[in-house]
DNA sequence: CCGATTTATATAACATGTTAAATATTAACC
DNA sequence: GGTTAATATTTAACATGTTATATAAATCGG
């Protein structure tokens, strides 16, 4: 209830500038917007507002249609390799995969070597789906392509790919640094 | 089981160079590897990684430090602006701040003018929260600067904030486009 | 061969994302 | 002025993210 409404205090963040990078006034914490995490997930919404809506109609998530593609990329997947290669953490994948395989689109087995080692792959019905939806989603990337430019696109995935790999090393990634 | 151990045809998917980005055999789907989402998202975990730990010594996730944070730009926010500037969804944030405010972190209050609207701001108990990580959450900035490159890191926002406008418009927004 | 450690996967518990629907309040229109 | 549409927020239901732990099987050491 009553607080006291100082509300011309509202405007003490200076509306940073798009080539501001270093947008700190003195003793102040950092401009908000300013946030590369903030700026990844903007950027990653944008993007994923174009492709949700298809994968929707299919009653697809974002993580079970990475999950589809990346089976089509081999023969045969460890559950591990799987969550590497599409970005999802194990717990989730276990869920999905339970989903996916439940709806036919994927199969599981066993290693006979190693029997905790599981056997994945995508089905007849699975690549159907993924025939189904890849011309779309092609289209999608076009539109994404012509809008923002082919060039600037390239420029972006590189420098994508090296602030992951940069910060993957030393300190940032996944490995027991205890 | 039994599925045939077809494992030769495993190299459909060649490897991609860093600089190729329209990586597309044939008629064949878009390298999996070249997803522009995956990349938002790997360059994204991979710059949390170094963040969150710092937030999780202090019992915050990522989004609540976000909501915190987007507090301290202004004296008091409705639910709305909150949503959009710290990039969290209504009901999500609904949730965040009924558990900031059981922690004492921020207060609720309604506007005389429209009882429908919240005031939300953070309490100074807040304020001592961010005051305490600030500090570290600015060295690890530091660290990713320094291991990126400040040039390159403007790029890079220069381009994310390009590509969310971009897509922001014609089809991709908010907006109701039935 | 047996116990301890590592590896591969799954579950549990809680927080958030996504979509849809409910609720409450205001604005609009006749 | 009263019904209807629009707005602000919440809740519900389900899927995923994050962390910790459990389970099972392989490996290592004695």
């Amino acid at each position: 209830m009553g607080r006291p409404s100082r509300k011309a205090a509202a405007a003490i963040e200076p509306a940073a500038k798009p080539t501001e990078v270093t947008g700190q006034s003195a003793g102040e914490i950092r401009a908000f917007r300013r946030s590369l995490p903030m700026a990844l997930l903007k950027a990653r919404e944008a993007v994923m507002a174009r492709f949700r809506p298809l994968l929707h109609e299919h009653d697809l998530t974002e993580q079970q249609w990475r999950v589809l593609r990346a089976l089509t990329t081999a023969d045969e997947f460890r559950a591990g390799e799987l969550a590497r290669v599409s970005s999802i953490s194990m717990p989730s994948l276990s869920r999905i995969l339970r989903t996916l395989e439940k709806r036919g689109l994927i199969q599981r087995g066993i290693e006979d070597k190693d029997l905790r080692a599981a056997q994945i792959s995508i089905t007849p019905s699975g690549r159907d789906m993924i025939a189904l939806i890849a011309p779309h989603s092609e289209r999608r990337y076009a539109e994404i392509t012509a809008a923002f430019g082919a060039d600037r696109l390239a420029t972006l995935y590189g420098l994508l790919d090296e602030l992951a790999d940069c910060l993957g090393g030393p300190d940032g990634g996944d490995g027991d640094e205890e």
